[in-house]
DNA sequence: ATAAACCCCATCAGCTAACCGGGGTATAAT
DNA sequence: ATTATACCCCGGTTAGCTGATGGGGTTTAT
C-alpha cells in the first residue's frame, strides 16, 4: 500500500502546526506551503477538510491562519488518516451479509490486517512524530560532523 | 483501505484451485469464473499474473487449465497480495534519503503500520482461508436449522 | 483434423488524485 | 470606513489507474 501524496501533506502540514503550537499565533497556509513545498491551492482544501473534522481550527481575516485544535499529544494519526483519507461512508449496507461466505470470509482476513495497521497507528500521536523528527535532525547534524 | 475489486478475484480464484487442488486435475477458468462470478477475460489476465509469478502453473490445450503450484498451506495471503497488487517496482531510487526529515519520519511511521498488517497476512494461508470458509458455512447451515 | 483451453496485446469507459483558478467573506490595521 | 490580508467555496482540468472487453494466436487431448 501506498502512502498517498494527499496524506503526506497534511501530516507534513500538522507537523509545522505542531511544532507553532507553543507559541499559540496562527501559521498561514502560504507559509506551511513554502516550507514543506506543497502546491498551496491544493494544501487549502486538505486543511479544509481537517478544520470539518475538527482536526484544526481557522483564523480569517488579516493575521490569520491555522492552529491545531488540540495539543499534539491528543492527535493520533490514527485520526489524521481517517480524516483525509477517509470521506467513505456510502459502504451502503456492506458488512451486513457479504453476498457469499467466501467473500466474507477473505474480507473478514483483509479487515483483520487492516485493524494490525490502524492499531499501529492509533498509537502514534503528532507529538510522537515531532520527537522522531528532531531526533533524526539530530542524527543528521552528529554525521556532518 | 479499501480491499481491491482485482484482489478479492484472486482470492476467490484461488480458493477455488486450493478446494480441487487434492484431486489433482486442473480447473478452467471459465469454471473458476462462473462459480465465483467474475468476469472471465479479466479474471484470465489474474491468473496469468500469478503463474508469473508462481503462485499457479497452467496445463494448456483441452482439458486444461489453472492447479495451485504449491499445497494450499504454503501459500500465503501476503505473497498474493505481493503478485496482485505488487507491480510496483518503480520506486526509483526512493527509500535512499526521502528529501526532508519530515518526510522521512512519516514514512517511516506508515511503513510501520503497514508491516503490521502484513505480518498478519503472512500468517494466513489459503488453507486457513479454507478452513475458516468451512466453518463458516457450517455456521450458516447451523442457523438455518 | 478439430475443438478446447490457455496466451498475448490492444483498447475503452469511468473514476479518482492532484492541481489550478475565480470570485466571495471575515478580520486586523490604518 | 477603507484596505490589505487571509481564509472560504465551488468548479474545471489533466493524467493515470481499475475493471472490463475484444481479437487473434498457440498448445494439446481426442
Amino acid at each position: 500500500m501506498e502512502l498517498s501524496c494527499k496524506s503526506e501533506y497534511a501530516l507534513l502540514a500538522l507537523l509545522e502546526l505542531a511544532a507553532c503550537h507553543s507559541k499559540g499565533e496562527p501559521l498561514q497556509i502560504r507559509e506551511i506551503a513554502a516550507r514543506q513545498n506543497i502546491p498551496d491551492r491544493y494544501l487549502e482544501q486538505l486543511l479544509a477538510n481537517l478544520r470539518r473534522y475538527g482536526l484544526v481550527r481557522s483564523q480569517r481575516g488579516a493575521k490569520g491562519g491555522y492552529l491545531l485544535a488540540r495539543e499534539p499529544w491528543k492527535i493520533s494519526l490514527s485520526e489524521i488518516f481517517d480524516c483525509i483519507e477517509g470521506p467513505n461512508p456510502p459502504v451502503a449496507e456492506t458488512g451486513c451479509t457479504t453476498e457469499t461466505v467466501e467473500k466474507a470470509t477473505i474480507l473478514e482476513a483483509w479487515q483483520e490486517a487492516q485493524q494490525a495497521a490502524k492499531s499501529v497507528l492509533q498509537n502514534y500521536t503528532l507529538q510522537n512524530l515531532c520527537e522522531r523528527r528532531d531526533a533524526k535532525q539530530q542524527l543528521d547534524i552528529m554525521y556532518y560532523i
